[in-house]
DNA sequence: TCCAATATTTAGGCAAGCCTAAATTTTGGA
DNA sequence: TCCAAAATTTAGGCTTGCCTAAATATTGGA
């Protein structure tokens, strides 16, 4: 068997599936046919198929009917298509006039094509920046990658102040409404009300007042405030 | 027949092949099977099949044994893919510290993977440059491209002074020494000495003299002076 | 004019990646 | 415990794009 992957020799295919895997299976939990199929928008005998062949790869190990969990070859592969894809979001918003909802689609498409010293290069022009345009951590070149833990703006609590921190989304849409609701990372928030239900939440915002549904608090990543 | 190309739904191979048929034939002349398969690294039934789908697809008009040529369809693509490939090289030169030996294998992948909005954008970062690092010229977005008549340096007779306006190559060791012989694109120079039988040429360049071979010379396209 | 060398095409095959339809396995509720 | 619904895999097929080997057409020199 090949003990060794070319990381650069997979397709661009590959490299999303390895991607979505990694995405689906934050925590050593494992990845569904289904799952995969959603994600990468394909029929579950696609993906079934692929799967196959990319554990006998060795890029992740697979339990028939029982799904799919990345190798360390595999989740190599995934983190840099994740360094490659924020560092390429985070130069197109900073040099080239991108915005955050209009990104992603350039950067799924870009992060197969630029070589390591590109990457490296936009790094470097950029400051080699901790995180991307939507608060996504940015790997290092080694493949290491810092996870903080944050809490969903819905799972807080009346009276709690938080800043948030990161978008858990790349539909434009979303995006769109929440810079236009004050809400992007760096945003201070202190949630004034909660309907029970999965109601909507009225948060302040500096002196605004904003109310939000469920749906988009999901999305909200957040961090409560320094304990100084 | 599909009438209208959308030239945005082209995979890579017919992007690359559209483009080496397009420097084949610079003038209306026609590319032969052979040509294209040197051009790409490919066997000539490999072009040969990929040839006739092109044509099906209105892309080139194809007689049988004897060569294809670009339909207006074909050339629009490969006009748009050349602009494509010398804004990112102008890119990467200007922005990003890239030498204009290494930019073009970079630029070769990035052409397919861009969106026309990323490249209008660049070209307007880079404030709508006529020529490449290379001195190749940029197409328009309207698919217009001025194509300046040059004299080859191997052509030049003793006494004449040119300026080099292009380099008719991408490899990079030709590149570097051309460089490290102070004949990039705006060096002026003028012609000492020409020994017979495609020998070597003696060239001034300022104060300096320098000797080079007809290999180089045929790669030196040039501008004689502004007769003013 | 003819024929051998050269160029090109045809024939047949393969891998990657996708699909639909059918078969099989897993699972959760009665 | 059992069985129907849901999830997954297998079977079979298609397109793209490449290859080698064999057949065919073109061409230039004797
Ligand atoms: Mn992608
Ligand atoms: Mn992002
Ligand atoms: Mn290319
Ligand atoms: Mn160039």
């Amino acid at each position: 068997m090949s003990s060794t992957i070319y990381l650069d020799a997979l397709t661009r295919s590959v490299e999303d599936y390895l991607k979505a895997i990694y995405r689906i299976s934050d925590s050593g939990h494992t990845a569904s046919t289904s799952q995969i199929a959603q994600v990468l928008d394909l029929t579950p005998p696609s993906v079934s198929g692929m799967v196959k062949r990319l554990s006998e790869q060795g890029l992740l190990e697979r339990v028939p009917y029982h799904g799919v969990q990345l190798t360390p070859e595999g989740r190599r592969a995934a983190l840099r298509m994740l360094r490659r894809h924020r560092l390429i979001e985070a130069y197109l918003v900073e040099f080239l006039g991108y915005t955050w909802d209009t990104v992603h689609a350039e950067a799924e498409r870009l992060e197969h094509a630029v070589s390591d010293g590109l990457v490296e290069r936009m790094a470097t022009a950029l400051g080699n920046p901790q995180f991307d345009p939507h608060g996504d951590p940015i790997p290092d070149s080694e493949g290491g990658i810092a996870e903080p833990a944050y809490i969903r703006l819905a799972d807080l609590s009346v009276g709690e102040t938080a800043e948030i921190r990161r978008v858990d989304t790349s539909q434009s849409d979303r995006l769109r409404y929440i810079e236009s609701s004050g809400l992007k990372p760096g945003a201070v928030v202190t949630v004034a009300d909660r309907q029970p239900f999965r109601g909507p939440i009225t948060l302040r915002i500096g002196v605004r007042q904003q109310v939000i549904g469920d749906e988009m608090a999901q999305l909200l990543l957040c961090a409560r405030p320094v304990t100084a």
